[in-house]
DNA sequence: CGGATTTAGTAAGGCTGCATATCATTAGCA
DNA sequence: TGCTAATGATATGCAGCCTTACTAAATCCG
């Protein structure tokens, strides 16, 4: 049909998902009684699988920038899921905790931030999915570089301890 | 391989590929002299195909919200590009403009932007951009109420005049 | 006609995301 | 050792994106 040419350029079409997955999470998680964005549940689920991380590393594996994860850490703080202590070895550097209700949050949260993964694709059916996933997946490794925090997945810095 | 579950989940990506397709737009965009970031360069484009229209219109076309239409047009009117008029059919309205400076900005702009397309998807090959491109459709178009600022394109309101 | 409802736009405020600059501390190296 | 460079974190400021609340104007409808 006549549909203007923006509504299939992928840039739109990624600001979309994008604005329509934050939407959702949000929806699901104050429905929930929880009081929690997207970008908070990831440095929270980070912090709880290596304890004791700094948030520089924190950024990176999660692609935040650094600016950015400092006043997400900060509100999580002032929340009480976070625990911020400075590091003997390096002074500069500030080691995060998750609390007891911090943890307890969390693992509330996860089995609906599971489910709402199913629904950011609703309009999709299972093998869609699966190929839209494994595409954005590649694509996102592909351009990783090309973005100003690229993603810097830890290697084998910290064991992991808690959860999965 | 044992890669955590978070990088899988669409939300991530997505948020990922959001992040990969700002941040190419504003480097293509810089590298070619302009200052304008890909949510002006949207907005420009409605205005120009849909002269006189209003901002509670061009925000439903493009998903934003009202509030934030209001200080895109407003720094785009600041640099020139769009001019803002008070409605004589409906006084609370604005009627949106392209100038000819911003007419000649978004002529020069528009193939950039088609190629940076391409860029955002650089890890895929051909066969893969196609499907991806038709998938992130569906899935936009199957959740599009999900979203705060859904999707309202235009059946036949304003004839286009200029443009494409 | 006239009051109630709806709508266009804006104001204020919070979170994400980035650039840039600064401070303190650590690491690198001659 | 001692100077320089790199790094962790923060402050500031701007843009996008949303919520809530408000004003002004149009529309609905009894």
């Amino acid at each position: 049909m006549d549909t203007p040419e923006y509504y299939s350029m992928p840039g739109h079409l990624i600001r979309r998902m994008h604005q329509i997955a934050v939407s959702i999470f949000a929806d699901r998680i104050s429905e929930a009684g929880f009081d929690l964005t997207s970008v908070q549940f990831s440095a929270m689920n980070v912090v709880d699988n290596f304890p004791g991380i700094d948030q520089a590393t924190l950024a990176g594996m999660i692609a935040y920038d650094r600016v950015t994860i400092g006043g997400v850490v900060d509100r999580l703080s002032r929340k009480g899921y976070l625990e911020r202590r400075t590091s003997d070895r390096d002074r500069r550097a500030r080691e995060l905790y998750i609390t007891a209700e911090g943890k307890q949050v969390l693992e509330t949260i996860l089995p609906i931030v599971r489910d709402i993964q199913d629904s950011i694709l609703s309009g999709l059916d299972a093998g869609e999915r699966e190929t839209i996933s494994r595409l954005l997946r590649k694509a996102a490794d592909g351009a990783n570089t090309k973005s100003r925090a690229p993603l810097k997945p830890m290697e084998a810095a910290i064991p992991r301890e808690s959860g999965t």
